[in-house]
DNA sequence: TTGCGTTAGTGGTCAGACCATTATGAAAAA
DNA sequence: TTTTTCATAATGGTCTGACCACTAACGCAA
């Protein structure tokens, strides 16, 4: 490895990997090279190599299958969740941040949607009737509404940090109430149950 | 190491240091064993001491010094979601869309500033007559009077991915006049600045 | 055609070696 | 005595090579 700064090779192979995944646009599912493969192209050893991947693997954004190979797999942070959990938890800075910038994020959404003229509704009514809908699934929903793919990953990211350390953010009596209002298009009042769901828990 | 379930040693290896940081009541800045030691203890090979090391290092909950040992570190999610930007920001995302999350950010910086009673504005007074104030550096400014650290993060992460293909946004003609406004609690009309800004160059 | 076993490729794990860096303490110098 | 110097031990960083376990693919036999 071409160890030129003092950056550990397991750094650089993270980078040459990240750029190999660029470089080709793989996405979802996707094999990535064998360990032995990177190794020999990467002018690495398989440790190196196996240490760079065990990271990126807790990250949660490949995933390894014995005896096939490495592959991609879309971002899901439920690996590293329990660890960060016992970690986190001592750091209430880090937890008010995080639950800040989720819900600034939402409200931003909200305010966004408001302006819009035209809404395609029918995903959000059916989740009227639908009295199992989670506060995520229906914020993926808005989000997707808005249309701008990567605030939604920026907020799903922030959503997975925050539910290692925070529960279930809101009950069905608050949601229903939220999703009416937010259908008629009384996004005043959509923003204020939406903030009655922090508050209720904060 | 147990391998009793199907789990993989580093992971194993993950669960025990935690216990091990538990147990102890460890804080920042204190000590892990080496890992010569911890292989002995847990009864795993050092390579998987070290993938399961590696990979908290790189979540940012230790720290590792050459030649000293390896010690805890107060965990603050801004190294992950940088790490984790660098593949999630890279999918394919439109200029578009990189430019309107930019602007979505700072206009909810703006917003939220604009509620606060108190502002501590001496450093964006300094860059009114700082006649070489760019865009970037005021918001800095402005996301840190905010005083959330993470946001600051995440707009500053897409703020260096749109920099590759856009360039300065702002000119003093707009600057200025931006800068008066919010000093004098003209948030509104701050806040038309601001879109100038964006519609200009759009 | 169907079924099965061999085989090559892959990740999982280990042991041991060597280097680079740091801290420590003993010996030498002041 | 105090300070400096330097050898030594401990630590992380990296590499090599080996072996095991699992999977898929291929070819041969029924």
């Amino acid at each position: 490895m071409s160890n030129q700064s003092k950056m550990k090779v397991y750094q650089e192979v993270l980078n040459e990997i990240r750029r190999y995944i660029e470089d080709r646009q793989l996405q979802d599912g996707d094999r990535i090279p064998s360990e032995r493969e990177l190794s020999e192209q990467l002018n690495a050893s398989r440790s190196s190599i196996r240490e760079a991947l065990r990271a990126i693997e807790l990250l949660g954004l490949i995933e390894t299958r014995h005896g096939e190979g490495t592959f991609l797999r879309t971002y899901k942070p439920y690996q590293s969740v329990e660890l960060l959990s016992t970690f986190v938890l001592t750091e209430a800075n880090t937890k008010d941040e995080l639950t800040d910038v989720q819900f600034m994020l939402e409200q931003l959404c909200l305010r966004e949607l408001s302006q819009k003229e035209s809404l395609e509704l029918t995903s959000i009514e059916q989740m009227v009737s639908d009295h199992e809908a989670v506060h995520t699934t229906i914020f993926i929903q808005l989000f997707n509404l808005l249309g701008n793919q990567l605030l939604l990953k920026i907020w799903h990211l922030v959503v997975s940090f925050n539910q290692t350390i925070d529960q279930q953010r809101s009950n069905q009596l608050t949601i229903q109430p939220f999703l009416k209002a937010f259908i008629n298009r009384q996004f005043d009042k959509a923003l204020n149950y939406h903030m009655m769901m922090y508050d209720s828990t904060e």
